[in-house]
DNA sequence: CTGTTAGCGCATTCAA
DNA sequence: TTGAATGCGCTAACAG
């Protein structure tokens, strides 16, 4: 393992002199030595003992990327395809910063805290987290953190957050289906709970019908079970006459491809039927049968934004917008279709 | 930031005596100072710091999980749902085994190397690798490197390695579309260069030809582009009259349920008119119309294998198989049919 | 322009 | 049973 004392014997300098080289204090050292030292460097294929560093800096260049995980659900969330999309941008954007990755998936708050003390993080991304941990996390860390498609308790803390315009697409979306005739429209998500991703999309839901002079249907929430056998008990009650919706309007497409496959199944025609549509736009959107209408975000921007914020708040540089609301847009395929009249 | 001396100072004790209680060593600490120091600790919430036990270990608590990139991949192999979910799972028994993840894409075995260097790895998980590459990490490297998916060179050296039956399942497969009566069956991988997941699947592919007394077609092999518009094209003329092959055996699901798809929008029927299976079973599989007749792995078998590999040669045990080929199974669903009568 | 030195936090050896 | 001393590799302040 070269070092840079290594390094100095064989050059004929001091440790502080390859130091220098290596940090680019150039004006500090000989052109001569410079290049000497230089090719012992490239030679050696020296790399920096990392931990040295950290000890001395009391900082690692380590990002951590986090991400939330229901207490109970098993192993792995990384599989969800827009957490994939959103971890492999994140990935190459934090490389090219110059930071390495630690990726971690957990639900409690207190390792969170001891990943960031025990490798002097950099900084980190967290993703999906509810709100009670994003504001112990905040409260409690010396890293900065960028949130991503977090919603936050109004505590009055200040919060580094990338998310979309949940809100707004979930109001478009609802005012199609209704501009089809929909008037029966389910809003289906896993928790509604104020506030989250799901709660902004359910506003967004309300206002639509609001707008439109409507009132939202009393039984309009609905839940979607974690269980995937109670998923397609759902999916099955929501297909038997009389059929309680005309439209269902997922919040997030994994469950409304799932829920068009199944239902597709079952000799229910989508959207002949019933109108189902979700939100996201992952990639499978567009392959299933009949391709999906969703909401469309743009999940490589959102990767990009987040690894950008984090290090302009890294290098102490000024964030003039702290609280991004990503664009989304209605993306029209084939699983909506007129209502059929009454 | 809670220290050792910190803690110790609290105590009333040296920075040894807490050392020695965190370690476990209590033989040599009495257990009234034992408990007020685990107190203290669990009270400051004491993380160490991690750069120093590098420094002074030479080893670090970190695994890296590498994902191999084509150079000109553009961004993100992470979102392939097979890296996704291999990732995942690699995630979640490597931190069950109490290391961290740090996660890298990369096509540069300079890279890979420097980074087990600066980091001190305890170890590298390596996805996909190509076999120059592969050899020439194992010459080079001082961690101990489990292969997940890789072939490699003839040239005498130890692999660590967790792969499929790849020949097995690709025999399978073959001898299932023959027994349908298909003949002209075209092979379709990225590159079937030896060796490789493509060209063991290949190795299988002929096999079942020259067992049942036939010859593959000398045109078997299609190369699949990995650009998507040539992609489209190639699918175009696989589909036009006179049409080339009546079965399309993909290397990978990803392909095929892209195909299935593409063609169905211009109007084919599969497997009525083409029948089109694929390799992997990843989840999409099931939701692809019709369901994708495919070649079945376990990728949770797979992520447990290798870490449980990885751990054990960290932890310098023996290990009694150090070529683990997992197996497959057929999983026959909708895409593949009888052929039709010439 | 170059070298000497101190100290970051921890594990470990040796001494008490 | 406890503590003092050492050194891991590096950076940075300072001295030459």
């Amino acid at each position: 393992m070269a070092t840079i004392k290594h390094i100095a014997r064989l050059a004929g300098v001091s440790p502080t002199t390859v130091s220098n080289v290596l940090h680019g204090n150039t004006a500090k050292v000989s052109p001569a030595v410079r290049d000497r030292v230089r090719a012992i460097v490239a030679e050696e294929n020296y790399a920096p003992n990392q931990g040295a560093v950290m000890l001395v800096r009391n900082r690692s260049r380590i990002v951590g990327v986090i991400l939330f995980m229901e207490p109970r659900s098993g192993s792995t969330a990384i599989e969800d395809p827009f957490v994939s999309t959103i971890i492999g941008t994140l990935e190459s954007e934090i490389r090219a910063a110059g930071y390495f990755i630690m990726l971690r998936a957990t639900s409690d708050k207190d390792e969170v805290l001891r990943l960031a003390a025990t490798w002097k993080l950099a900084g980190l991304v967290m993703l999906c987290v509810p709100s009670e941990i994003s504001s112990a996390i905040v409260r409690r860390i010396g890293s900065p953190v960028v949130f991503v498609d977090c919603y936050f308790a109004d505590d009055g803390q200040a919060y580094n957050s990338i998310r979309l315009d949940d809100e707004g697409g979930a109001y478009g979306m609802t005012a199609y289906l209704l501009s089809l005739g929909h008037r029966r429209i389910a809003f289906m998500a896993n928790a509604a709970d104020f506030p989250s991703v799901d709660s902004a999309r359910y506003d967004g839901y309300r206002r639509a019908f609001g707008e439109a002079g409507l009132d939202a249907p009393g039984d309009g929430l609905v839940t979607v079970p974690k269980d995937l056998d109670e998923r397609l008990a759902m999916y099955r009650a929501l297909a038997s006459e009389p059929r309680p919706y005309s439209a269902l309007f997922f919040s997030a497409d994994f469950y409304a491809v799932e829920a068009i496959d199944y239902l597709s199944g079952l000799g229910v025609s989508v959207p002949g039927d019933l109108s189902i549509v979700g939100f996201d736009d992952i990639w499978i959107a567009r392959l299933s049968r009949p391709r999906l209408t969703t909401v469309h975000q743009d999940v490589v921007a959102k990767g990009k934004a987040a690894s950008g914020m984090l290090m302009r708040l890294i290098h102490k540089e000024t964030v003039d917008d702290s609280d991004v609301r990503l664009p989304v847009r209605l993306e029209i395929r084939e699983s909506a279709a007129e209502a059929k009249a009454p």
